[in-house]
RNA sequence: GGCCUCGUAGUUCAAUGGAUAGAAUAGAAGCCUUCUAAGCUUUAGAUCUUGGUUCGAUUCCAAGCGGGGUCACCA
C-alpha cells in the first residue's frame, strides 16, 4: 500500500505539486481508492479548489498510460480521486510472502514495566488492564524490531502490608486460621479480606492506626516478631501472581521489588539533600516540584522511612544500570499522571541520564457497569473472578459442541474476550466494563475475531488440493467488490502496526482487526470459495482467505490473543 | 479552590482540521437442503452550551455547564 501511495505522490510531484502530499481514503468505494485534497494547493494559487482539481486531472490523465497500478483519475468537487487497477492490486497483495510484515521502526531497547501488583493485596480488574495492555505493548514494540525487556515492579514493603498483617493478627487464633489455608486462591482471597479489614481500621480507629504504623516500621527493620509471617504471606502473594500471569499468558524478564529499592532510595535522597536536590520540610524530606510548575512531594517521611517516591529513584537507577534501555514505559493508570511528572523531574537530578527516557504510559480506569457486580472482596472486583466468569459463560455457549481440548479452547476464548474488551477502547480512556458484553460472542468482540480464523481454517482443511499444491503464483481474473475490500484491508496491516507503536495504543490494532473481520464475513457471504465458479477463482480465493487468516492471527498475537483452529 | 482530563445514537465505543459523523449493542424487518447463523442484509437513532479562528471545526482557542483524577509524610 505504501508503494502505491509513493507512486501517486511521485506522480503528483512530477506535475508540479509541491510540499507535503497527503493521501486520504474516499468515503465510499465507488469514489475511488485514494484521494488528494486540493485545498492547500488552491490557496497557494489563489484559485477555487474544484478548479484546481479539474486542472490536475487533465495533467494526470495524459500520464496514466503505461501505468499498471492506476486505472483512472476522477474529480469529486475539490478532490482528485485515484482508482487502482483491481487485478494489479490483487496480484501485488496476494503474491506477498506474508501479509503481516511490519514496518521496521525500532527505537532500540525498550523496557515495558507493567502489572506491578502489591503483595498482600488483591489482584483486581485494574491490574488486568495493565497486564493486558503491557503485554500487548511489549509485543507491538517487538513486532517492529525493538528489543523489549518486560519488567514488573512488585510492592512488597509499605503500609499496605502493615495493614494486612495487622488484619491477620486481629483474630486470636490467627495462626490456626493460616495453617488451614491450602490453595493459592484461598490464601489470596484471605489476604484480600484481612487487608480490607486493616485498611478500614486505619481510617477509623486511631489506636489501630498507631499499631499499623508500628508494624510498618518493623517490616522495614525486618523485626523478628513479624518476619516469619511477612515472609510466608509474601510468598503466598507471589505464588498467586505467578498463577495469574500464567493464566493471562504473560511473563517477565525481571521482577523488581520495593524491598530491593528502599535502602538505596533513601540513600539517594539523603545524598540529594546535600546537593540541594531535596530539602527538609516539616520533619520530612521533600522534592520541591512547585519550583517547576508541579507540586511538592515527600520522599522520606518524618519517621525516616522512604516513600514510594524515594524507592522509584532507586528503581530507575537499577533499571538503567542493568539494561541500558533507550526508553522505559511505565504502564500505570492515569491517576498517577501528576505523580510521574514530579518523579521524573526529580530523576533528572538524581539520574541525569534518564532525561526524556522515562515515559508514563497512561491507561484509563476500569469500572464495572452499574448493577452488574456480583462478587467482591472489599470494594474491588477480582481479576480471577472475572476470568472465571468469562469461562463460565463461554462453557455455557459451547455446551453440546464436541471439540478436542475443549477446556483449553474455552480458556483461550475467554482470554480473547477479556483481552479484546480491554484493548479495543483507546488506551487512555476509561472502560465501563460490561461482563456480558465482554464475553458476548457477537459483534465487536474477541470471539468474533477468533471465529474468522476458525472459519478460514475450516475451509483450508477441506481444501486438500490447495494444501498440497502449495503456494504458486496466484492468477487473478476479475475482482469482486467484497474481495477488493478485503484485499485493501490486508494491504493496510503494516501501516497499522506502525501506528500502534507511534500512538502507543493497542486499540489501533484491535480496531483494524475488527474491520478485517467484518470485511471477511461480508466476503464469506458473497463469494463461495470451495464452490467457486472456476479453479482459478477458487485458488485465488483460497490464497485470499489464507492471507486474511495470517493477518488476523498475527494481529491477534499483537494483542496477546492466541487464535484457535476450531470453535 | 489550583492544575490535569473527559462530555458523540437508549447504552458502550470510533472519527492526522476535510467529502453524507462511523461501528457494536438494544429495537424493527428479512436470510440456514449451500465452505461453522458465534454470521449476513435492510431499517431507525447522536456531536453538552455560547462565542472565536478557518474556505471548512466532533477535532484548535476562550468562557460556561456537567463527570472523573490529583494537589506532603499511602502505593
Amino acid at each position: 500500500m505504501d508503494l502505491i501511495k509513493q507512486q501517486i505522490i511521485e506522480l503528483l510531484k512530477s506535475i508540479g505539486v509541491s510540499g507535503v502530499i497527503e493521501l486520504t481514503t474516499p468515503p465510499k468505494p465507488e469514489m475511488g481508492d485514494l484521494a488528494f485534497a486540493c485545498f492547500g494547493l488552491a490557496k497557494e494559487q489563489g484559485k477555487n479548489p474544484a478548479e484546481v482539481a479539474k486542472d490536475l486531472k487533465k495533467e494526470l490523465d495524459s500520464r496514466l498510460r503505461g501505468n499498471d497500478a492506476l486505472e483512472k483519475v476522477e474529480v469529486f468537487g475539490p478532490y482528485v480521486n485515484f482508482y487502482l487497477n483491481n487485478v494489479e492490486l490483487a496480484k501485488m497483495v496476494l503474491n506477498q510472502k506474508d501479509p503481516s510484515t511490519s514496518f521496521h521502526s525500532a527505537q532500540g531497547k525498550v523496557m515495558v514495566e507493567f502489572a506491578h501488583p502489591n503483595t498482600h493485596k488483591p489482584v483486581h480488574i485494574g491490574h488486568l488492564r495493565t497486564m493486558i495492555t503491557g503485554e500487548s505493548m511489549a509485543r507491538i514494540f517487538e513486532n517492529v524490531g525493538n528489543k523489549v525487556v518486560r519488567a514488573n515492579y512488585q510492592g512488597d514493603v509499605g503500609m499496605h502490608i502493615a495493614k494486612c498483617l495487622w488484619g491477620i493478627m486481629q483474630d486470636k487464633d490467627w495462626e490456626k486460621i493460616i495453617k488451614n489455608l491450602k490453595t493459592t486462591s484461598e490464601r489470596a482471597i484471605f489476604l484480600g479480606q484481612v487487608y480490607a479489614r486493616g485498611g478500614q481500621a486505619y481510617e477509623k480507629d486511631e489506636q489501630a492506626k498507631k499499631e499499623i504504623e508500628e508494624i510498618n516500621a518493623k517490616i522495614y527493620s525486618q523485626d523478628k516478631s513479624i518476619r516469619g509471617l511477612y515472609k510466608k504471606t509474601r510468598k503466598w502473594s507471589l505464588n498467586y501472581f505467578d498463577y495469574i500471569y500464567q493464566r493471562v499468558d504473560t511473563h517477565f524478564d525481571r521482577f523488581y521489588f520495593e524491598s530491593e529499592c528502599f535502602e538505596l532510595g533513601k540513600k539517594i535522597v539523603l545524598e540529594g539533600v546535600k546537593n540541594g536536590i531535596f530539602e527538609e520540610s516539616q520533619g520530612a524530606i521533600i522534592f520541591a516540584g512547585s519550583k517547576y510548575g508541579l507540586h511538592d512531594r515527600v520522599f522520606v517521611n518524618s519517621k525516616g522511612l522512604p516513600t514510594y517516591e524515594a524507592k522509584d529513584m532507586a528503581l530507575a537507577r537499577l533499571q538503567f544500570k542493568e539494561y541500558h534501555p533507550d526508553f522505559i514505559y511505565h504502564v500505570v493508570a492515569k491517576e498517577q499522571t501528576e505523580y510521574f511528572k514530579v518523579m521524573f523531574k526529580a530523576l533528572e537530578f538524581t539520574l541525569p541520564n534518564s532525561k526524556d527516557k522515562e515515559k508514563h504510559l497512561v491507561y484509563g480506569w476500569v469500572s464495572l457497569k452499574e448493577g452488574k457486580m456480583s462478587s467482591r472482596t472489599g470494594q474491588v472486583i477480582l481479576a480471577e473472578w472475572l476470568l472465571d466468569e468469562a469461562e463460565k459463560k463461554i462453557t455455557e455457549v459451547m455446551k453440546g459442541r464436541e471439540i478436542e481440548n475443549k477446556e483449553k479452547i474455552i480458556r483461550k476464548i475467554a482470554n480473547a474476550a477479556i483481552k479484546y474488551s480491554m484493548l479495543k477502547t483507546g488506551i487512555g480512556n476509561d472502560i465501563i466494563f460490561d461482563i456480558n458484553e465482554a464475553v458476548s460472542l457477537t459483534g465487536d468482540s474477541g470471539p468474533y475475531l477468533l471465529y474468522i480464523v476458525a472459519r478460514i481454517k475450516s475451509i483450508l482443511r477441506k481444501s486438500k488440493a490447495f494444501l498440497t499444491a502449495g503456494r504458486s503464483k496466484v492468477v487473478v481474473g476479475s475482482v469482486e467488490p467484497q474481495e477488493k475490500s478485503l484485499i485493501l484491508q490486508i494491504a493496510q496491516f503494516p501501516e497499522v502496526t506502525k501506528e500502534a507503536v507511534e500512538k502507543l495504543d493497542p486499540s489501533r490494532i484491535a480496531k483494524y482487526l475488527f474491520e478485517l473481520a467484518q470485511k471477511f464475513n461480508s466476503f464469506y457471504e458473497n463469494c463461495p470459495v470451495l464452490q467457486a465458479e472456476s479453479v482459478v477463482v477458487r485458488d485465488f480465493r483460497l490464497q485470499l482467505i489464507s492471507m486474511t487468516g495470517q493477518a488476523m492471527e498475527h494481529g491477534l498475537g499483537l494483542l496477546g490473543i492466541t487464535a484457535i483452529d476450531e470453535m
